[in-house]
RNA sequence: GGGAGAGUUCCCGAGUGGCCAAAGGGGACAGACUGUAAAUCUGCUGCUUUAUAGCUUCGAUGGUCCGAAUCCAUCCUCUCCCA
């Protein structure tokens, strides 16, 4: 007999908090369980952070058991204040109808939708035709102020400050939960950590109105050691659309992580198996980065394509062994108008390729000693590039890892 | 509704009329060292072809003044105390 789901997530150290180890563990190993996990629209992307979630459903979906993604299209008109210091931007309906379109299609490459394997539904349908009164009645009801405020989740913003329609969150997600296990008896309902508190919200709701038992399950977030989230950078999230993070970026985020974070990494995100994952030597500099590469390379292949990661995977090793592989690295075509008398000021070729956002800028990095051109550092801020090598593709390095490739219309 | 206070550059935070493009810290970026890691050290951090120069910036708008982040008026946002 196989090893139960749950187990699986447990070794994996995947599992945070649960409601009832043994009860989950017993209903996931008898039936075919419908359960859930939400997701709010806030972006046209998904992005790293929802990547574990995704994980985690398709484990799920393989052992048998019924996902049901449920966007929430009406929460995210309300913000979900968890965690966050500030109040989030209210988007309008057509922004959040945008984004969940963008979720669904994303989403179809780790879970199969066909046949009812999968549901996909969004709160917007029951939540944005409540009736104030009638919702009050019914579900505020159960909530005590008293308990809410005492949640962590809610601490650092009452220091801040917490509008009302944000204290509402917790509400309507139980109210999710409900809905989910009257309309499609849905039993159990997953997500991050940080979402515990609206979780247990809503299995004790379904056990107040309904006397019905559900479980709640959350799982370790992914954060550096510094307890930031992953996944973001300085230029914002990691994205799983392709077109906001290319692949080669995406690969290597994953090939820089930290030492300290590529086991855990390994063991929350890949398929890889746990022997395999804790024999990795840690004390050699070369087994340690062989496991970054793998992880990177799994990653990517799951995330974009095989076939993308090994691309990824070829471009930076030839990039760092010291071959210019200008094949799969990003690029800029710049318009003919910088050059002139036959050349192009570097300055601009660097505000042009986005590798400096002003010339000041472009001049630091120049005089910083952080510019290479085909190989040949620049330290010059008034060097200019030839056009008939502009005209081949100038392979331009950033500092020690970045590589851009410059040709000229 | 009454009273008190706050809004400064990516973030925190100093600055109360010229010496302010604005201390200090964090972060980011670059260099050295390394293993495409971390830690450490150094540089750097509004824009403008170099600048002892010019321009834009201190919640918003208007004003006083030779000169405003700093003073005045109005407005917006937030926090705290009382109701």
């Amino acid at each position: 007999m196989e090893q139960n789901v749950f187990d699986m997530f447990k070794s994996r150290g995947l599992v945070a908090q649960a409601t009832d180890e043994d009860a989950i563990r017993d209903l996931l190993s008898k039936e075919k369980v419908t359960f859930y996990t939400g997701f709010d629209p806030t972006a046209d992307s998904l992005h790293v952070g929802h990547f574990m979630q995704l994980i985690i459903m398709r484990h799920m979906q393989k052992a048998g058991h019924r996902p049901i993604i449920l966007l929430g299209g009406g929460t995210t008109m309300v913000g979900d204040p968890t965690g966050k210091t500030d109040m989030r931007k209210m988007l309008t309906q057509e922004e959040i109808q945008h984004n969940a379109d963008e979720f669904k299609r994303q989403m179809s490459k780790f879970i199969d939708f066909s046949d009812g394997k999968a549901l996909m539904v969004n709160n917007a349908d029951w939540l944005l035709k409540l009736n104030y009164l009638d919702f009050l009645r019914e579900i505020g009801v159960h909530f005590s102020v008293n308990k809410m405020l005492a949640a962590e989740c809610f601490k650092s913003r009452l220091e801040k400050g917490l509008s009302f329609i944000e204290f509402n969150y917790m509400l309507m997600q139980s109210y999710d939960f409900l809905r989910l296990r009257r309309e499609y008896n849905c039993k159990m309902e997953f997500g991050g950590n940080d979402q515990w508190s609206n979780i247990i919200g809503g299995v004790e709701l379904n056990r107040r109105c309904d006397s019905a038992d559900v479980y709640g399950l959350t799982f370790t977030l992914l954060t550096t050691k510094e307890g930031k989230k992953m996944g973001k950078t300085e230029k914002g999230a990691v994205w799983l659309d392709p077109e906001k993070t290319s692949p080669y970026e995406f690969f290597q985020y994953w090939r820089n992580i930290d030492d300290a974070e590529v086991q855990n990494c390994l063991k929350l995100l890949t398929d890889i198996p746990l022997e395999e994952i804790e024999n990795i030597d840690m004390t050699s500099g070369a087994s340690i980065n062989a496991a970054k590469e793998r992880l990177a390379f799994e990653l990517t292949s799951l995330v974009h394509s095989t076939e993308d990661a090994e691309k990824a995977l070829s471009t930076a090793k030839n990039l760092f062994s010291g071959d210019m592989d200008a094949e799969h690295m990003p690029s800029t075509v710049l318009n003919a108008d910088i050059v002139a008398d036959g050349k192009a000021a570097i300055l601009d070729v660097l505000v042009g390729a986005g590798l400096a956002a002003s010339k000041g800028e472009a001049r630091r990095l120049v005089v910083q000693g952080g510019i290479s051109v085909d190989g040949d550092k620049i330290d010059d801020a008034a060097a200019t590039i030839a056009l008939d090598k502009l005209k081949n593709g100038a392979i331009i390095k950033k500092g020690k890892k970045i590589y851009h490739k410059v040709s000229i219309l």
